[in-house]
DNA sequence: GCGGGTTGTGAAAACGCTTGCTCGACAACT
DNA sequence: AGTTGTCGAGCAAGCGTTTTCACAACCCGC
């Protein structure tokens, strides 16, 4: 037992200790441990199991400066409060974990004024990779990451990187299934809130809406758009000014749920009755659209699964670089609950 | 420009870059960048300017493996689910950009077996220190973290480590308000949902809850207590019990939000009304906590406060280890929301 | 039974930094 | 003038790995 600087005693076991134990040199240690070079079954063997023996644990510092990895993946992410990237990080985490890989978090709200530094930090060999939750002006850092070729993956954001591997979900289809879902009730005015427009999965959403209306043979109202910006007031706001139409929608479609969550207490303010006087839909379906009363329809995002699969890719693009990016969409699928049902008149 | 063995292009500026630029030796750099030693306030400008001249960044591998800092602490949660463990590491995030400190994430979920293992890899120089978001079986490796005397701090899990550091909410006292405020609007028979029991947090609550009946004259029916874990489905449980008592309660308190949304659940399915036929109140006021509809009332815990001041004793804790330990308690605060209200008898 | 590949192994040089030790220079004491 | 003390700065030894290089031992076919 010696103190290192720090004063906190450490019985560390190096490879050297290893080693000695196996009988022999450090050198074949770090081999077996890599699965390189050829090392006699035999030895393989004794080396093993000194190292469990001993308890080993490999130093990742040493590791990553000596030009191995670090088993670090950043995280970027913009904030942790509504469920949605929890749901998110979970999968990542998962995957990460069979890996034996470490997760690094940085929250951009936090970041604004120097992200190359974090891009620096991490590129200097903190992380072997970085993944992006929906991630805004990110133009700035992925351009240095693809010149360093520094493996990333994006999720959730289409439409702005082109170049770059990323997962999704089926934005589009799924704002044209629920278009579709509330027009087959029998409604014909539709409203719509918008996501934050910049975000590729914001605008398909409302492609989708559109494309629905058009293939059902229905008009478009612009006045019955409101723009967002995925968070619960915009959407609170956005139900205020559609229920103050004079010729009201009878459904509403927000493009994520939390705004959903907005038009609900916007509805009730008014005393209507949900669905009765208002059908209502979201999209993401996050835990907490369960736990609403009515239970939220909603476009369900397979959300861990899509944390997973991003994982998965950037473990991939990290052991072969020279990969081809790919570009993953998964499937959304319509969540039936309780805030959907025909219009007044259709019950008529 | 050379190349990594990681097939990465890098430009790598060192201290030994800096040392030349500024016409010293890279020691004395080291020594700038650490404020040690006895530095010529010239040498140490020159130093300075040669470093954001050349956009020096350090290396945190080189830096922990020499025997200085890693500038990361590890952060053990359970999972992010529901918001409660978001709000507070927002603060914690916060407080470590200031100090340019990291940030690793750690689910215990998936570290079952191996828990030992990553206490093992943190320690050995990974991280600084450990920041602990209600663990649970945490005394296996406190007891390593305090022999190794690797600074950590619990947030919101008093009564199990005795010794160690700790920040909490007055859970004792949120109870006892909660309680108080619903005898004060006249109700007699209140119905309370425990958190998990092994939890000193919930048992607190659970106390202030029997001192305020007590101090009101009030009777205490063990009926009226149901065993709950803090997540929805019990509260949904424990209420649905409640509301099938002969004699039921007027009032339902939930040892935090998650399950009073559950009993939320519960009262609507028997038709009734919220607050009208029954009045209910939460515990931790979670940003859903002010989304769903009745707004609900809850005691509200400075989540992101703990984060905060739990950062900042580990940093303190850092730097100076040989302080003793604290343990911090918050004031908790009670949200008065539109779910309670005088019950029926009262009113009449 | 001798060149020419494998195969398995060790020595040693990085990787970028911290820090204990040393040493010179100069000021302030006897 | 000689001694001590203080300050500033450099040297060099690690920290625990990975990886290159060299080399020995072996097997093969001729």
């Amino acid at each position: 037992m010696r103190a290192n600087n720090r004063g906190q005693s450490t019985d560390r076991i190096t490879i050297i200790d290893i080693g000695k134990e196996a009988g022999v040199s450090y050198a074949t240690v770090s081999r077996v441990i890599n699965n390189k070079g050829n090392v006699n079954p035999d030895a393989r063997e004794r080396v093993l199991r000194a190292m469990t023996q001993l308890g080993y644990v490999a130093n990742t510092q040493a590791r990553s400066l000596a030009g191995g990895r670090s088993y670090v993946v950043g995280l970027l992410v913009q904030d942790l409060g509504t469920g949605y990237t929890g749901e998110i990080i979970r999968g990542m985490d998962d995957e990460l974990a069979k890996a034996q890989y470490n997760l690094m978090l940085f929250t951009t709200h936090r970041r604004k004024v120097k992200e190359s530094l974090f891009v620096q930090t991490l590129t200097q060999g903190t992380a072997d990779g970085l993944l992006l939750i929906l991630p805004r002006n990110a133009e700035a850092y992925l351009e240095t990451l693809r010149r360093r070729k520094f493996p990333y993956v994006l999720v959730d954001h289409q439409g702005i990187d082109e170049l770059g591997p990323s997962v999704g979900a089926s934005n589009w289809q799924g704002g044209y299934d629920a278009t579709s879902y509330l027009i087959g009730l029998g409604h014909k005015r539709i409203g719509f809130i918008t996501g934050t427009p910049e975000l590729g999965c914001a605008v398909r959403r409302l492609d989708g809406y559109k494309a629905a209306l058009h293939d059902h043979g229905l008009p478009l109202d612009p006045n019955l758009i409101r723009e967002g910006d995925f968070y619960q007031p915009t959407g609170y706001k956005g139900g205020v000014d559609l229920l103050n139409l004079p010729d009201r929608p009878t459904a509403i479609f927000a493009s994520n749920d939390m705004m959903a969550f907005g038009v609900m207490e916007a509805v009730r303010e008014q005393g209507l009755s949900i669905p009765k006087d208002m059908s209502i839909i979201g999209f993401d379906d996050i835990p907490m659209a369960a736990n609403v009363h009515p239970r939220l329809t909603t476009v369900r995002q397979p959300l861990e699964q899509m944390g997973r699969v991003a994982t998965t890719m950037l473990l991939d693009l990290i052991n072969n670089p020279d990969q081809q990016p790919e570009k993953i969409e998964l499937p959304t699928r319509l969540i039936v609950g309780e805030t959907c049902c025909a219009p007044a008149q259709a019950r008529k």
